[in-house]
DNA sequence: TGAAATGTTGGGGCG
DNA sequence: ACGCCCCAACATTTC
């Protein structure tokens, strides 16, 4: 008997699965699932979805031990491991699910050439050289990227039932045998848990996304990520969810979070595009103009952003979450960033590879899209003179300082009236609160306004610097 | 998916 | 009653 392969890259999961589905189905049901633990990827311990991904691979194998079935992992470059299972075994052909990274067009094309490899599905809703503007050139700026999106027919196919009983695997197959013993006590990393989150934000979040989504110091927001990062969760049963959900609505009004939502959900669309189409953003800015800021070197900073001891509480309250939890709430990234970019001057890609390795949902596509917006360097009409105040920020989105508190224990006792400036507190007050600024909290890095006004100087030098070579070529 | 700086207006206190 | 000043509130421009 022959097998199909089913290679799982970062779709984990079993229901809804069009790639598992095509292997299963061609085949009687006899599929060897497959993992490959990539070096080139450069994945390890250190970053923290690591740790996401390989207990969401022995989740996956128990469920499907429970159908008869296991799952086999492998180490080194895919196409030999693909290349010596093919050799070894009886193999009909390869099923996977599309990925359009660079690097995994590039092994992927690779792979076809000698492997009967098949992308099936995809990691996106729609394919990225499918919205295009008129003249075919590829969108860089969100607002018409999404209008074009939205106007696209949406054509998702029925969710995939996942398979109730598989075929076992040949005991001679060998498998890497990988650690276990790691707490993740925020994300349960499997697919039951990605469900019940999806289905209970449907339930009793999303009604009120749009007007809550900002709030720091609400649960409103998905919590998502992790599980649409690895798959746990497809993005189109995200879609089916939201269509569902408005098509049970009597008025347009109440759709909003929906709408709000689904957004957020072509922002990863649109940022999957942007590194398909413009894959060097990973290494430069997309701006030409500024490429060249001069950044500062400071690494005392660095290290005080990203162990939250700013002395700015918001920022010190989000950058604890992510320590804490690995992951952060979406108006918290943007102000942390700001900060780091705008307020520390310091390379934003510091930030992005930070980020990489904290987040439970870190994913090149987005974190670089997210970093280069902020930092006002990328795609986008965010302008770069475009700061964030951190004190108005935490006041607007975290109004009496809950969030701060949660996270920033030693602020605790501080009255609202100080918790988003707390070096403005009377000395005798921070004494009575056991909450001395330069003590028992950290004295504030920068002055925002001295420090903004610093950046803005070293951006327009850049472009100065920038413009001036281009009148000379 | 911002905020600061600057400009404008209009009401009220006051001589 | 009137003009002047102050400044809050809002609008616009600038970074």
């Amino acid at each position: 008997m022959a097998f199909n392969i089913w290679w799982i890259r970062r779709d984990l999961r079993l229901y809804d699965n069009p790639a598992l589905m095509t292997a299963f189905k061609a085949n009687e049901g006899y599929v060897i699932p497959l993992f490959i633990l990539d070096p080139s990827l450069q994945i390890s311990w250190e970053s923290r979805r690591f740790v996401f991904l390989i207990k969401a691979l022995h989740h996956l194998n128990a469920d499907l031990r429970s159908r008869g079935s296991r799952l086999i992992m492998r180490q080194g470059n895919p196409l030999s491991v693909l290349t010596r299972l093919v050799h070894d075994l009886p193999i009909n052909a390869i099923f996977a699910e599309a990925d359009y990274s660079p690097y995994a067009i590039k092994r992927d094309n690779e792979i076809k050439k000698t492997l009967p490899l098949q992308t099936v599905g995809g990691v996106s809703l729609r394919d990225p050289d499918l919205v295009l503007k008129a003249d075919g050139q590829p969108y860089t700026v969100f607002t018409p990227y999404s209008r074009a999106w939205r106007s696209l027919p949406l054509e998702l196919a029925a969710p995939v039932a996942a398979p109730v009983q598989m075929r076992s695997v040949p005991q001679e197959i060998d498998s890497l045998d990988l650690p276990n013993a790691f707490e993740l006590p925020y994300y349960l990393p499997t697919e039951s848990e990605g469900q019940m989150r999806l289905e209970s934000f449907i339930n009793t979040k999303i009604e009120n996304y749009a007007l809550r989504r900002d709030r720091m110091d609400l649960e409103a927001t998905s919590n998502l990520s992790p599980y649409l990062r690895f798959g746990l969760v497809s993005a189109q049963q995200a879609v089916r969810a939201v269509i569902s959900y408005c098509a049970g609505l009597p008025d347009e009004d109440r759709q909003a979070g929906a709408y709000s939502w689904l957004n957020e959900l072509i922002w990863r669309e649109f940022y999957n595009a942007i590194l398909f189409h413009f894959p060097t953003v990973l290494k430069e800015a997309f701006r030409p103009g500024l490429r060249q800021i001069n950044w500062r070197v400071d690494t005392a900073g660095l290290q005080a952003w990203q162990s939250g001891q700013t002395g700015y509480p918001v920022v010190d309250a989000a950058m604890r979450q992510l320590q804490e939890t690995g992951w952060m709430h979406n108006r918290a990234r943007m102000i942390t960033a700001s900060f780091l970019v705008k307020d520390l001057l310091i390379n934003w890609q510091e930030g992005e590879h930070w980020f990489m390795r904290q987040l439970l949902d870190g994913d090149p596509a987005a974190n670089n899209g997210g970093w280069q917006w902020t930092a006002g360097v990328g795609t986008d009409a965010a302008p770069y003179f475009r700061v964030f105040n951190p004190v108005l920020q935490g006041q607007k989105f975290d109004p009496v300082g809950v969030y701060v508190r949660r996270w920033v224990p030693e602020l605790a006792a501080v009255p609202d009236k100080y918790i988003h400036q707390p070096w403005l507190m009377p000395v005798l007050l921070q004494r009575d609160l056991h909450c001395r600024i330069g003590v028992d909290y950290p004295d504030r890095l920068v002055e925002h306004d001295r420090a903004r006004e610093r950046t803005l100087a070293a951006y327009q030098e850049s472009l100065r610097a920038s413009d001036t070579q281009h009148k000379i070529v």
